[in-house]
RNA sequence: GCCCGGGUGGCGAAACUGGUAGACGCAAGGGACUUAAAAUCCCUAGGCCGCAAGGCCGUGCAGGUUCAAGUCCUGCCCCGGGCACCA
């Protein structure tokens, strides 16, 4: 065998292997146990970031250590590739988004390949091929046939200068990002899947998927946001006609309380007072102002004008202004709230700011009375107070008797009531799946019948930054009516990414399937048993799988799944240090890769500068890796530099899968070294004997932790794997002779760290003849009797103290534990003839005497 | 603002169910080999005190529970993710 270690060499033989034999081809048999592994298909951005490295690291790890035990395995690889990004680099470079896609595509999979990744590219998928989509539109039409999918309006922001809707990203402290003018909210005719017809039964099922983490499962069930509540109707009149003001609250209890009312901006109450109050029509059009964003909007100043309007209470029949509030969401339940500053803190802000009257109902633990500043006691549960026939009621008491008083007078009842909304998915852009439908002036909105589909998206077209390049094709929108034959309009909204993401992994079981959107085999390899991909998709591309498969199931395609992922790994970000020069008095960030260094004994950084031209660099801290800060590590350097094995080996041990990960070049050149001792240990045990007989001591070292790093697989901490291996290693290499530890060792070794190194570990197991292929060879298992002692260290503590440590025979019992104990110096010095109060003993572990 | 996480040496981390805090590695310092460098190997290493044996302190901060707390409880501070049109 060669020398020294060569990984581009080791790494193109290992590759060509894996190729030459299909290795990683899978195909269904029913008579193995099946193992579907799936990272989250990437966006083809350009090229591969460190994030990628982490996940189909993690992926790939995972389908080997599964293969090696025996599973049918599938990993398949595609890509997300419709979205804004193509557009904005189509509008930079004057390319069509297909044609830069594409060659992101290309090169992409190379990178991948390079990384050795065991993925079956039989069955690559792009999104934005018809083929694909094509199944998302003949989904849509289905949906829309039973209601599941319909036309309302929805807000979105707008560019008034360019005349564009705009993503949410391109809003930039409230204004376009390319012309820079402040946005406004408009209303227009969108399309919605109705996953709120879901709800129920995706909050219930989160507590059947016991291989989700439970921080995933907490956010999915606070965003679905079950309430029960009661509805309640304030009656009021609009020109002399009686009208109801319906609101929803939690806190029923609080009704009597209630002192003012307040509703969103868009509400139409708030329209009609308008009419003839300029000061509030100016005021509603600000509210107007600014983008949809909630954590924008929750963060504004609360503010408000009264309409002039009052309303009724419906249980005292006071008289309560209806005032016009900037924070009153018309998304959320009737957009109009009660106002009970005495228990709510956000009522409670307005009303001293506007001097409404404050009227506590509600017994807290401070007292009666709230007094200002705002206590969060005032929003606590108790009993009712100066509420006439509610006094002394509890809780759920006085919302019972609140809810049966509102219904005799049909102003209300208990309700359910939902944070999640419908899914709005129509998007005015061009690089997307189109809305398969036509809008004819006589049958209104009809969906393409499934002989017309696809519907084909002209992949010729560069857009401007003025809206979608869609409307001014009419070869594209120009049609006929399918149901009546007359001249018709083509819908030219595209559909949201995250619709073409919602269900991808089942198509991958069948993606050469050209007459359904999937078949009989996705029933052989669903559900995925392992899906993994950023902490950043807990809520919105989970909760859409979860809803896609579910229809899919109702629509016979999926017959009796409701969960796509059995298992679920988030993990965590990748960071990077960023640097700048401020030379020009305006920051210019410097990559990391073009900076050098200097730090003091301490390792504390002493000075930076940039390595091109020696201008000094200013340090300023870790973060996300940002195109912004310019802080991207491109792992492509490193691959080239050190090899893919490297790369992986670094990525798994740096840190466990769910923590950040930040980056460091020294780190890196650590992995490199591990894997070179890895091959200089191989080579000079290819050359020499290891007759002599095993090392019992080394043994128990080396099966004690593989029996931890098994634990730690299954616990998915390769970290701690990837240092159980340099464990084994530097156990075998302390041996004074070759041995049949030796071999044992390093035949354990090579398979466990075989998953994290795939190309060295398979050169190396060819090359000592422990096997022709390292991925089909067994899992190493720990050996019971390597693991037995006869004696064990117990450590002593007096009063908690580490005080000494004793070795003691196996079987030794209570008593004599003690009196060995108690015959250490140590010990002795610190029990000094006070009396023993209390003896702990932890079996195997330790001793505590408390004195 | 709301929801969900996280905070352990100079750095990444380990400590599985409350039981030896800092395994493994990086950076650093000292040494060996070398004409020299690279590579490799050996030694040191949480802080403070001590020649040493050993002692005291130490897991973001302030309290609490316990024989025993990085781990459990209460309050606070800081950092990260998500908030529905980035993917």
């Amino acid at each position: 065998m060669q020398e020294t270690y060569d990984p581009a060499a080791v790494e193109r033989d290992a590759q060509k292997y894996w190729g030459a034999h299909a290795s990683f081809r899978s195909v269904e048999d029913p008579k193995k146990r099946k193992f579907y592994c799936l990272s989250m298909f990437p966006y083809p951005s350009g090229k591969l970031h460190m994030g990628h490295v982490r996940n189909y690291t993690i992926g790939d790890v995972l389908t080997r250590y599964y293969r090696m035990r025996g599973y049918n395995v599938l990993q398949p690889m595609g890509w997300d590739a419709f979205g804004l990004p193509a557009e904005n680099a189509a509008m930079a470079n004057k390319v069509p988004p297909a044609k830069w896609t594409r060659d992101n595509i290309a090169y992409m999979k190379k990178q991948l390949q390079g990384l050795g990744f065991a993925l079956d590219w039989q069955r690559e998928l792009a999104t934005c091929d018809a083929s694909y989509y094509k199944w998302n539109q003949w989904l849509f039409t289905r949906l829309f046939k039973k209601g599941l999918a319909y036309k309302k309006t929805g807000v979105v922001n707008w560019d008034p200068v360019d005349q564009t809707v705009l993503a949410n990203e391109q809003v930039i402290e409230g204004r376009g990002w390319r012309t820079g003018a402040v946005v406004e909210k408009r209303e227009i005719p969108m399309y919605f899947f109705r996953i709120t017809a879901y709800a129920e039964d995706l909050l219930k099922a989160l507590d059947d998927l016991p291989g989700w983490p439970e921080q995933v499962k907490l956010m999915q069930k606070n965003w679905i946001g079950k309430s029960e509540g009661v509805r309640i109707g304030f009656e009021y009149f609009l020109e002399n006609k009686k009208q109801t003001l319906w609101v929803f609250t939690t806190r029923a209890d609080t009704l009597m309380g209630a002192t003012f009312m307040a509703v969103a901006a868009e509400h139409p109450i708030a329209a009609f007072a308008s009419q003839k109050n300029p000061e509030l029509k100016a005021f509603v059009e600000e509210c107007k102002k600014g983008a949809v964003m909630e954590a924008d909007l929750a963060q504004i100043e609360k503010q408000g004008m009264p309409t002039g309007i009052f309303a009724t209470h419906p249980l005292t029949g006071e008289k309560l202004p209806v005032w016009v509030g900037n924070y009153v969401l018309m998304g959320y339940g009737e957009g109009a709230v009660m106002g009970v500053p005495a228990h709510d803190e956000r009522d409670y802000a307005f009303a001293l700011k506007y001097k409404l009257s404050i009227k506590p109902v509600i017994r807290h633990p401070a007292g009666d009375r709230v007094d200002p500043p705002w206590r969060s006691e005032y929003a606590e549960y108790g009993v009712c107070i100066n509420s006439g026939p509610y006094n002394g009621l509890s809780f759920g008491e006085a919302v019972n008797a609140i809810a049966r008083d509102l219904k005799q007078k049909d102003l209300g009842e208990k309700q359910i009531q939902w944070r999640l909304r419908d899914w709005g998915i129509s998007r005015q852009r061009y690089w997307g799946c189109p809305v398969p439908i036509i809008h004819c002036p006589s049958c209104g909105d009809v969906p393409v019948p499934d002989d017309q589909l696809p519907v084909r998206l002209p992949e010729h077209l560069v857009p401007d930054g003025t809206g979608n390049p869609l409307n001014k094709l009419p070869a594209f929108y120009e049609t006929t009516c399918p149901s009546c034959g007359e001249p018709a309009k083509r819908e030219t909204d595209t559909m949201d990414t995250f619709v073409d993401s919602s269900w991808y992994f089942a198509r991958f079981t069948c993606p050469d399937q050209d007459r359904q959107m999937v078949d009989e085999r996705a029933m052989y390899w669903m559900a995925v048993d392992q899906y993994i991909g950023g902490i950043e998709h807990a809520i919105l591309h989970l909760l859409y799988s979860r809803f896609f498969t579910r229809a899919m199931r109702d629509e016979g395609l999926l017959p009796g799944l409701a969960e796509p992922f059995t298992n679920l790994l988030t993990q965590g970000m990748v960071l990077a240090e960023s640097y700048y020069t401020d030379a020009s008095g305006r920051r210019e960030w410097v990559n990391p890769a073009d900076v050098s260094i200097e730090k003091d004994s301490k390792g504390k950084i002493l000075s930076a500068k940039r390595n091109s031209d020696g201008a000094p660099v200013v340090y300023d801290g870790i973060g996300t890796m940002s195109k912004s800060k310019n802080n991207g590590v491109d792992p492509q350097a490193l691959i080239d530099q050190y090899g893919a094995d490297t790369a992986r080996f670094y990525t798994m041990f740096a840190s466990p899968p769910t923590n950040t990960l930040e980056w460091s070049d020294e780190s890196v050149e650590g992995s490199y070294r591990f894997l070179k001792k890895v091959w200089d240990f191989a080579y000079r045990f290819s050359r020499a004997k290891c007759d002599a007989a095993a090392d019992r001591k080394i043994r128990y070292q080396i099966h004690l932790e593989l029996k931890k790093a098994n634990d730690d697989v299954e616990r998915q901490k390769f970290n701690t794997v990837a240092s159980a291996c340099m464990k084994i290693l530097n156990a075998i290499d302390q041996l004074p002779e070759w041995n049949a530890t030796s071999k044992e060792g390093l035949s354990i070794l090579l398979r466990l760290l075989s998953p994290i190194a795939p190309h060295v570990t398979h050169a190396l197991w060819r090359e000592l003849g422990f096997g022709e292929d390292v991925l089909r060879a067994p899992w190493p298992e720990p050996d019971a009797a390597a693991l037995e002692q006869d004696e064990v260290e117990l450590v002593v503590q007096v009063n908690g103290k580490l005080r000494g440590s004793i070795k003691v025979p196996k079987a030794a019992d209570k008593e004599a534990i003690q009196r060995l104990a108690l015959s250490n110096d140590n010990v002795q010095k610190f029990v000094a003839g006070q009396a023993i109060k209390k003896f702990v003993l932890v079996p195997g572990r330790l001793i505590n005497l408390v004195v």
